[in-house]
DNA sequence: CGTCACAATATTGTTCAACAATTTACAAGT
DNA sequence: ACTTGTAAATTGTTGAACAATATTGTGACG
């Protein structure tokens, strides 16, 4: 169906946005308009809308006449990360119906999650992790939000593929994210939230950490 | 200096917001894109750029190859938005610091609101009633927040621009802002936030009621 | 060697014309 | 009134061009 067809900006949106995410790109890597749409095989006017879209997400950063970079979070990005991370998904996993369609959304990835961890793939291991999350906000069944939680979610990815250890930052949370899932099953959903917000403040004090030696 | 200047695109845009949210473009109406670019001045391209934005604030619908609309609110635009408001205003409220910056803002919200409510500005005291939301959302210090949420409040307004009697929605909470805000100015940042969230009870009834007589 | 000034080069922001694909509008036939 | 086919309009995209801006390179000077 034709309705369906992204636009060729769309598409080029999707796979900028994985080869950012996937560090293809690197952050603070300068992005030259006739070269990279060249190498896309698109005309500049097209990606001139697709770098409106990114730059829109958070993935790209628009200087005026000198160009678009790839975004480059810093300590100030995880902090706000964090700070929305705790006023959205711990009131959101607070106020839970455990029947709620976006737990099994939850359940899928903590399988996942070990699954993935089993064969050693911590980046499927991430993705997992993010998705739990975004099932979390999901909770909330707001549309708006699981947007703009999926471009939290994107930077914070970003922000992750600059540290060098993925094992560390993703193995703790696999079982975690099963005992929340668990709470959440009996009924706990207040007991569900604190267990997440102490993850995050763990989770943040480590990026922080991670951040600091690489700075 | 140059690199404070707004590009033409984000000129453009800035004028079809306002063109959106006061009513000029109404709610619905599609836009073509080579009838738009000769009235504003810019190239097709330019102004695709422009949609790109505006889209992704909510503001704009675009159909692909049948066009950009400005969006027209629902009940469930209203659902979601006052959902969002009470999962982000209520608690970044809750949680408010009193001698936080963003407290002058509110002050300041409250006093325009007055004033113009004495002028019959009905208009002006919507704006300046978003305008104490916003800066409750600023409570919270998060930047990304702070832009979410003026995309909210834009959709919000919006909505409405549909309604017909301005002053029924705005009159009762020139006094309830201030009573907010005196709460909060004694160090009662629980009993402000279950002010705020009274008002946010009622003002959606008020919608919705308003919302149902149009449909 | 470092700094400054200027010229050359590269790039961004925007425009315009063109074309293919898709949608819409209109006319004719049943 | 409905269907079909054609014409017209519009969107999505391309590429070339140009003005404005930024960057780079070169030469002169202290």
């Amino acid at each position: 169906m034709t309705d369906d067809a992204p636009s060729l900006a769309e598409e080029t949106a999707t796979r900028l946005r994985h080869d950012i995410i996937d560090g293809i790109l690197p952050p603070g890597q300068r992005l030259a308009e006739t070269r990279l749409a060249a190498d896309l095989n698109v005309s500049r006017n097209t990606l001139r809308e697709v770098f409106r879209l990114l730059t829109h997400e958070g993935l790209l950063r628009h200087e005026p006449n000198r160009g678009v970079f790839v975004a480059t979070p810093s300590m100030a990005t995880i902090v706000d990360i964090y700070r929305l991370r705790r006023l959205i998904e711990v009131p959101a996993l607070a106020q839970a119906w455990p029947r709620h369609e976006a737990v099994a959304r939850m359940r899928q990835a903590v399988e996942q999650a070990a699954r993935q961890q089993a064969e050693g793939d911590w980046r499927g291991v991430g993705s997992a992790n993010m998705e739990f999350h975004a099932a979390i906000v999901a909770l909330a069944d707001s549309p708006r939000l699981d947007t703009f939680f999926g471009q939290i979610i994107a930077e914070l990815r970003l922000a992750f593929g600059l540290l060098h250890s993925p094992e560390r930052l993703h193995a703790p949370y696999v079982t975690r994210n099963a005992d929340i899932l668990a709470r959440l099953d009996a009924g706990d959903a207040a007991g569900a939230a604190r267990i997440l917000s102490d993850y995050l403040d763990q989770s943040e004090r480590e990026i922080m950490q991670a951040f600091a030696r690489i700075a």
